[in-house]
DNA sequence: CTGAAAGCGCTTACAG
DNA sequence: CTGAAAGCGCTTACAG
């Protein structure tokens, strides 16, 4: 047990204005860089506030310019998942980059699944200027009327029916599953089964989508449709199933080189090859597409830029500037030995 | 491009007031959940507040009551780092999940190499009661003095020379390393090289002290020592660099699982058996220890029950409590087929 | 139990 | 270029 040190006071405006000798109009100006501000009392007040060591207090500020300087991006998902899969991180990282350049700050918001009224009310008490929004589920109401409050910004086409206008910065995720799937398809593959994301998410819905439309383009049917989580996890278990019904199949699509590496491993278990069996493609190109045996010939989209995309756009409406609602990333596909 | 939409403005406790009949002070006690309010005037605001949606803004409660209920996890690595490490992860799970039951909120700090000075404002700038330091470099002295404006608590043992109190929650890293060491003496080896972490942290000079300390307490001398980074990378290329040495060893200790896993790679391109031809063990029981060929023989350390202590420590201080300074925590061998 | 009033530490027209 | 003063939206003794 230690004793309790008494906490060093913080300088305040006043003591710096003190100190220089100046009002503490004069302190705020040097301190928010405004020009109008003779030479030597502009030195006066950098030199106190070296000398105090001052720091303005952001609580005060905030409340008397009615901005906070910062901005939060949440990820309405749990910890685990959320440092299991690798696009999240990429989104941070491109996000945290583009806020690093400017006078704002990041917040991370891990809103668990415990308290997300805790996550509402603290974007809506004024904590921030905007907010980014990643993996939103359609189940998930937190965020529907926060638009009209507050400036937001999200990752990957939301369900919402909200009234507000939306900003979205996303890829054509039909496009993307159409293209991926035409992979297979021209390899002669006629039997295609899928392993699709979640029905509440418009990636999860939009890959299923493309997927339909390049397998009947080809005057095909789906040889199956199952629906998965996004994880390896659940990518290896529908693999499983699959295989122990006996369903016949040549091609398959995954709508996650997450859930495509889980599936492909699960072939390897049952002694299919690929591609020789079985031709595979999936969207995503993170190291789990790399990893995998064999590599995962996918469609890359860039989260790092997506993250940092939102992070600039939502930045423009926070000072007013006008911006496009949707934004659509560009995607690229990658040819591995998978396919 | 769309038109800017006004923004709704936020309802205050001037307004609830008004509606509900009463003085501002009396909404603010019932918001703050004070029992001196008779019941039909809680009713009247609580209403109220329903009705305008009104949630307090944090900037003047900050202000008011010299507190901002909310406590930063600042961890200077960068965001890549962070996210590959599964240590960060489980930490932060940890954190996140005791401040979810309590008042406070959780921010995370990523302090980019590129500003680590804006961190530190950020901190002392009053916008948050306390910090949570990970993975804490000795060259950083960005954090020495702010420990007197600000509780803050340790995950890992500091290097800083700071003449206040610190606070650290760590495991007894010396001891681990040792008991991993005994390990491969106790399979009979005497030739033993170590992977040893960064030595401008606690974790990284602790791990080689013990290791040390294990070889000649048994008679012997090191067979080589080499610094790494922590991660696999530089755990593969040190085994390389070893093995194309010639280097002369039958037992390996690296200071991460991490690094472990990647000299476990180099090992076996070079047709080295383990644990036949090398005897290996590590610190660290994370998904890399459970998935390298052939599973590590690990100590665990438990970051997860690390990152709740942390958080329940410096809230506790920020509460005024008296807590331990150091707070060393269990850790527990874990036997698999490497050793 | 309740309200009037001061105060938290800033910013920003306004006047000079 | 500079300062006095009002105001941002709360909380909290103080008085009743």
């Amino acid at each position: 047990m230690s004793t309790q040190e008494p906490r060093k006071p913080q300088a305040t405006l006043e003591l710096v204005a003190q100190r220089a000798g100046v009002s503490r109009a004069t302190v705020s100006r040097v301190v928010n860089g405004s020009d109008r501000v003779k030479a030597d009392a502009r030195k006066a007040v950098e030199q106190a506030i070296r000398e105090l060591n001052y720091v303005p207090n952001r609580a005060a500020r905030s409340l008397a310019q009615g901005r906070t300087n910062s901005i939060a991006l949440v990820v309405p998902e749990n910890t685990a998942k959320f440092f299991a899969d690798p696009y999240f991180a990429k989104v941070v990282q491109g996000a945290a980059q583009y806020v690093a350049g400017t006078e704002f700050m990041l917040t991370l918001l891990l809103s668990t699944e415990s308290d997300p009224a805790k996550t509402t009310r603290y974007l809506q008490g004024g904590n921030v200027d905007g907010a980014l929004v990643l993996s939103h589920h359609a189940a998930d109401r937190s965020y529907a009327d926060l638009g009209s409050l507050l400036p937001m910004v999200y990752g990957g086409r939301t369900m919402s029916t909200d009234q507000n206008e939306i900003y979205v910065v996303d890829i054509d995720n039909i496009a993307a599953a159409r293209q991926a799937t035409e992979v297979i398809i021209a390899q002669g593959r006629t039997k295609l089964a899928m392993i699709a994301g979640p029905q509440d998410m418009g990636a999860g819905l939009d890959r299923l989508t493309g997927f339909q439309q390049a397998v009947r383009n080809a005057g095909l049917e789906p040889a199956a449709v199952e629906i998965g989580d996004f994880t390896p996890a659940s990518g290896h278990q529908i693999m499983q199933r699959l295989i122990g019904n006996n369903v016949d199949f040549d091609g398959l699509f995954t709508a996650s080189a997450q859930m495509g590496f889980g599936a492909l491993q699960a072939l390897a278990e049952a002694g299919i090859k690929v591609p020789e069996d079985v031709s595979v493609t999936a969207v995503d190109d993170d190291s789990f597409a790399r990893s995998s045996t064999p590599p995962l010939t996918t469609i890359a989209q860039f989260p790092e830029r997506q993250g940092e995309i939102m992070a600039e756009l939502l930045i423009k409406r926070i000072q007013g500037e006008q911006v496009p609602e949707w934004s659509i990333m560009d995607t690229q596909l990658v040819l591995r030995d998978s396919h």
